[in-house]
DNA sequence: CTACGATGTTAGGCGAGCCTAATAAACGTC
DNA sequence: GACGTTTATTAGGCTCGCCTAACATCGTAG
């Protein structure tokens, strides 16, 4: 029992944040189902967080967060819905690619990443020259050049560019 | 042994990739150093990679990759470098952080995402209105808000703000 | 109140990925 | 060409996260 949660903890976390709404608590077959895993997986991630004091929990009972708990769980949503808001509105993703993409890389950015991504989202809202969102240009930009996908000597190109202009070199 | 290589086989092939340029192939004692872990677990991973035909490897010899292997690498590497870029020339952020983060990330994301974070950083470059990227403009933004971390409420904010608009409601 | 279906838990096993300790091969030096 | 150092491998053990199979509890319908 470490004190940093595992990337699949706060899955659960998270999951039991969004099932625990119901007022009486969320119900183990309801986690497992959501996160696509058997209910003794279910049951033993239970005991860790609630080792962590994270969940209160007994067995044969519902789960609910605890205040800790709660918190937590709250911060890996914000994570969450920031990446999602990101990969839909900016990226112009669509729903599902955005909320699974959201889910794995919740875990892999660190606060800097997510503070600039968030600060980036309130720009790209506010720059009254703006048309860094998807709806604002980038997707007309996008199929002007029908191309979505990855072209990989262009994007080689498009890095060296970037690296070159960057150092003056142009 | 599946088709699929997992996160950490890939940061196998990665580095492999980078340190057998020498010429005469990478040698295990670099490779665990490179990526911080010690030696049998890198003879393990090669045993993986040589399995899969992704590296020509034999016991006490140094590693080379296979054609496959090689191709493998390359497109591992590419994602690595358009996060690596996003993260600096979008986002802004430190060259230290930024490889971090691509480090991470680049296991977490699919096509479709690299595919448009790709075409993103194309048109931040050529879009004449732009001020999408760091050294464009978000980056006074940023200063000007004196805000670069996350600021939850704000962020709270901000997603809704964009949702709103985005259905039209405003 | 009892018995059955639904829900939940325990026991035990498996692969991935890492580690340490012990062993083996390779290599430079004299 | 034997010896010690460096490099690499094998052996074995650990945690994490998942699984299946077997068992326990709950709740409800007769």
């Amino acid at each position: 029992m470490s004190d940093t949660l595992t990337a699949s903890l706060e899955d659960y976390l998270e999951t039991v944040l969004g099932l625990a709404g119901g007022r009486d608590g969320a119900h183990v077959k309801d986690i497992a189902k959501h996160l696509g895993v058997t209910m003794p997986s279910v049951t033993g991630a239970l005991h860790s967080l609630a080792e962590r004091k994270l969940v209160n929990y007994r067995p044969y009972g519902t789960v609910t967060l605890t205040e800790r708990g709660r918190r937590e769980a709250e911060t890996v949503r914000r994570r969450h819905r920031l990446l999602t808001g990101f990969f839909e509105d900016i990226l112009g993703l669509g729903a599902h690619v955005a909320e699974e993409s959201a889910c794995r890389v919740e875990h892999a950015v660190g606060d800097e990443v997510l503070g600039r991504l968030a600060s980036y989202m309130e720009f790209s809202e506010s720059c009254p020259l703006g048309a860094c969102r998807w709806d604002d240009g980038f997707g007309r930009f996008c199929e002007g050049h029908g191309r979505t996908e990855v072209c990989e000597e262009c994007l080689d190109r498009t890095l060296t560019g970037l690296r070159a202009e960057k150092k003056g070199i142009t």
